[in-house]
DNA sequence: AAAACGGGGGC
DNA sequence: GCCCCAGTTTT
């Protein structure tokens, strides 16, 4: 028995009883609605992306309806979250491109990264919370826990990293991982000091063990 | 590889 | 005041 598999299995055990409720929650319902909701959340903390989302949905919400918007009344509505004046641009060519592909979001990697303002963080979300397509978005957080953990090691790329922690997780429900990934980084496994003590994975995190001895 | 975009909230 | 935010694009 590999010794990272077992750390994989914990860590999705305890992802799935700890935040699977969340996933139930805050995902817009369709592929549209997560793409422009994550260009949106682009550098930007969930508070003020669910403003901003909120504030531009209840306008229009679909890519024929938000096309419709001229570009500064777009700023306007979307300046909770920040980077407003390029996330806006961005939305409406975003709108444009879909109806000319007949009114249908890209529903793969390569056609989503073409888009302007999607790069592979946003694609992968895309294709992971609006399809359903297996895939593990990796972000600074996610790839730090993973290092953190164990469940990623040496000279690993970030965009290697997706790939290889799907193989570790093995048949998942991806959109928990993520999320519970996601969250367990806001709450306790931090960038700068992360709450060991205190943290449900202390016990076979490299990382969380190092740390408790630190302290001892 | 590093800078730039950016307003808002926590400390 | 300073730092950070489910990144991407440009230099």
């Amino acid at each position: 028995m590999n010794s990272r598999i077992s750390a994989a299995e914990k860590t999705a055990l305890f992802l799935h009883g700890r935040y699977g409720h969340e996933i139930e929650k805050g995902i817009p319902e369709n592929p549209f609605k997560v793409l422009i909701s994550c260009v949106l959340s682009q550098r930007t903390r969930e508070e003020n992306t669910a403003i901003a989302s909120k504030s531009l949905f209840s306008v229009a919400s679909t890519p024929e309806g938000i096309s419709k918007i001229p570009l500064e009344e777009l700023q306007r509505l979307i300046k909770a979250a920040g980077l407003a004046k390029q996330k806006a641009k961005n939305i409406l060519q975003i709108c444009g491109a879909i109806l000319e592909n007949g009114d249908n979001v890209p529903s793969n990697r390569e056609e989503l990264m073409k888009l302007p303002g999607v790069g592979p963080k946003t694609a992968d979300i895309t294709l992971c919370y609006g399809f359903g397509i297996p895939c593990i978005p990796v972000d600074v957080h996610v790839n730090r826990i993973s290092r953190r953990i164990g469940l990623v090691d040496g000279p690993v790329k970030l965009e290697e990293v997706g790939g290889l922690l799907q193989k570790i997780f093995g048949r998942k429900d991806w959109r928990i991982v993520n999320r519970g990934l996601v969250l367990f980084g806001r709450e306790k496994c931090l960038p700068r000091n992360p709450k060991c003590g205190i943290c449900e994975l202390n016990e076979f995190c490299k990382f969380g063990r190092q740390a408790l001895n630190k302290r001892a």
